[in-house]
DNA sequence: AATGGTATTAACCGATTCGGTCAATACCAT
DNA sequence: ATGGTATTGACCGAATCGGTTAATACCATT
């Protein structure tokens, strides 16, 4: 990447990563083409060559800030700190929100990314996205304090529960072109508060 | 679409369906190559020429196939006729998998061309999919019973953790290449029940 | 107004890919 | 051998691709 990038003022910046997350989450890697990138972000093809000396190294580009930022907004949102399970599922979903905001098209980049096959960037894509991979981990429990939940209820059922519905939000979102992010968060905020009414003692 | 294809042997039909909806459902229509569907179904590209005139009258034959194949499995797992919300639930998804099983693909294409928004095939795409439009009614809470559940219990949002778990679990589903479809449904039926136990009275 | 450096682009290039055609071939029963 | 059918390789013109380069627009300083 060129360092004339970085000094760019922000805007402009956000115009060309969105462009890319955008244009890179609707095809595969090879069929993904610059010239639709740039067009997206409102400048040259030949500008785009400038900033970036050619598309591999801006698609690897794009999954490194793609990482980057997802670490950032969720070590920022304090999930991690919270003892509370339901806070905590909050905060997650606040933070991805956030993000999807800023950069709506990221994530579903991300996931895409996650697939890619093409040789071309297989190899170094792997590399990157390692980080990514434990991050999917909180598929499981994190350890519970037993005696808060209602007696008998099946915490490992509870957890599935509630993360196959925020991963169903999430979708949800997605397959939104617009989002009402503030809506959004109301919503899931009474499903949080549904939950610890039913599985709360 | 030409006659001949239907007339020939069910296993090469459904090689030659299944690699359209492969194909078309990871790119967009424009960048979807009718030789990659030819080679991925193991025929020539000539050939799928001789089936279908061109690349639109295949992908709108695919849609119909879709919209219709859909509607077959659904109204024969007998969830419409299903009272039990649970069991009308378990109904739905079953038939989600079995279509899975046949056509892996299939589902993700339909939400894909559900967005796609090429010139070329734009306007009798939304014909097509007009009825799918209908099915997704269902977000929305289906009459119940309260006496049923448990006092105080929000139907509402019991439905709507419900159907967004749903969702997440499909959404999980689609992201794995290979799919093993019995374990899936084991645990989604795990899943029923234990809101069964947790809902009703 | 001339200068010079920087940001940006239009025009171009060779290679590849695309949708689609068609004459030729493989296959198979008679 | 024959004749019909299923299937393909080779080809076409047009478009698209990644990438280069020489030219231009822009802007502050003199």
């Amino acid at each position: 990447m060129n360092e004339k990038f970085c000094q760019l003022p922000e805007e402009k910046q956000l115009r060309i990563l969105n462009a890319g997350f955008r244009v890179f989450s609707k095809s595969p890697y090879r069929k993904s083409p610059m010239n639709e990138i740039a067009a997206e972000a409102g400048i040259s093809k030949s500008l785009l060559f400038f900033y970036f000396r050619n598309k591999k190294e801006l698609y690897l580009f794009l999954m490194k800030r793609a990482e980057e930022l997802t670490m950032e907004y969720l070590s920022k949102s304090g999930c991690y700190e919270e003892s509370d399970i339901f806070e905590m599922m909050y905060k997650g979903l606040l933070a991805k929100t956030e993000m999807m905001r800023k950069y709506p098209d990221m994530s579903l980049f991300a996931l895409k990314a996650y697939y890619e096959e093409d040789e071309e960037v297989k190899d170094e894509l792997q590399k990157i996205i390692a980080p990514y991979r434990k991050l999917s981990t909180n598929k499981s429990l994190p350890k519970l304090d037993p005696t808060l939940f209602k007696d008998g209820l099946d915490l490992n059922m509870m957890y599935q529960d509630m993360f196959l519905a925020s991963e169903g939000y999430m979708y949800q979102m997605q397959n939104q072109g617009r989002i009402d992010v503030d809506r959004v968060l109301m919503d899931y905020r009474k499903l949080i508060d549904f939950w610890k009414d039913l599985y709360l003692k």
